[in-house]
DNA sequence: AAGACTCACAACCGCATGCGA
DNA sequence: ATCGCATGCGGTTGTGAGTCT
């Protein structure tokens, strides 16, 4: 147990608020590039005014290349549900059970929508909230069975004992990397590998190497090409330059200063602009420069990636 | 059309935990 | 055993988008 936290970074000189879409590229390639094996040094090196906390969660929230995005299927809000039941607010834990769902993720799905349902279904959600946060009786796992018996549901509750048997031993999770396993894969390799086969869902992005696992859930790019291990700085002034964004001004800049940036490359840009909300037709973002602090962290970005949502092949909205 | 309200979710915050020195 | 650091985790907040009036 450790004691006298020092401060996570300066914030006076960190950058906060959301993500423009060249740094996530920075951060990508950064960490495809070198793995994350130390998180607080990362924004330095890959020059990037982020703490590196920040740089943590977009990576593991957002930007790893296994994350899963779209909407929850329904197995999943029953596998969470009944996860809930027992694990009560161990969110951490019930994405263990969700390859490819964040902590986060399920968090907020919980919040936004789970509770409430639960909550219309039998009466009084939060008193079950509350009891269900301490409680691991076996009769909540029991009143969900109203809910579909699926392989993955059964596989959870399984999992659920042994874990409990086990308290919680990490050589005893479930076969479902949970996020933090997953980093910890990345961590242990020097570079970014995806190739687990254990990893079901298709990444968000390809690396080097892997190659996109097309799902029926999940819609995603057919194509596949790799990200560009390009890092100079010339690169990056390419991508902050992309104001308006338009396909073929990649081409030029491919001409001009990026000789090396190939046609996959240039499919994975396109594929990332879309990726990242860089629409051409409403005349692209603004992209500002790094290492100049916005005025505002919220600045006029936004959460720029929910302007464009690949993946909701089954809209709830 | 416009303001108020609600929803969804990314990101932040700070404590907990693990680990090496 | 203690300390210091890095990371993990869960709660909370802030903002944009959508909906309602």
């Amino acid at each position: 147990m450790g004691k006298g936290r020092a401060p996570c970074c300066d914030k006076e000189k960190v950058k906060r608020g959301p993500w423009s879409p060249s740094e996530d590229l920075r951060l990508i390639t950064f960490i495809q590039k070198h793995g994350h094996q130390n998180w607080r040094a990362l924004p330095k090196q890959a020059g990037l005014l982020r703490c590196g906390k920040s740089c943590r969660l977009r990576w593991i929230n957002y930007l790893r290349p296994d994350v899963k995005r779209g909407n929850f299927t329904k197995d999943e809000e029953d596998t969470i549900i009944r996860a809930h039941a027992t694990l009560g607010n161990k969110w951490s834990k019930i994405a263990s059970y969700l390859p490819g769902r964040t902590d986060n993720e399920i968090k907020n799905v919980w919040n936004t929508h789970l509770k409430k349902r639960l909550g219309s279904m039998n009466g009084n959600a939060d008193k079950k909230d509350e009891s269900m946060a301490t409680s691991s009786s076996s009769s909540c796992v029991t009143s969900m069975s109203s809910f579909n018996d699926k392989k993955t549901n059964e596989a959870f509750e399984m999992a659920v004992v042994s874990d409990k048997a086990n308290h919680g031993s990490p050589s005893e999770e479930p076969e479902a990397l949970s996020s933090s396993s997953i980093s910890s894969n990345v961590t242990n390799s020097n570079q970014v590998n995806v190739s687990n086969p254990e990893i079901q869902e298709g990444p968000l992005f390809n690396f080097t190497g892997c190659y996109y696992n097309t799902s029926e859930e999940v819609n995603k790019p057919e194509t596949a090409f790799d990200i560009p291990l390009e890092s100079d700085l010339e690169f990056w002034n390419m991508l902050d330059s992309l104001v308006p964004f338009q396909p073929e001004g990649i081409q030029s800049h491919n001409e001009t200063q990026c000789p090396d940036f190939g046609e996959a490359e240039n499919k994975w840009l396109l594929y990332l602009e879309q990726e990242l909300g860089l629409d051409p037709k409403d005349g692209g973002f603004e992209a500002e420069p790094l290492l100049v602090p916005e005025t505002n962290g919220m600045g006029t970005l936004g959460h720029y990636h929910n302007t464009v949502q690949p993946y909701e092949p089954n809209s709830k909205q």
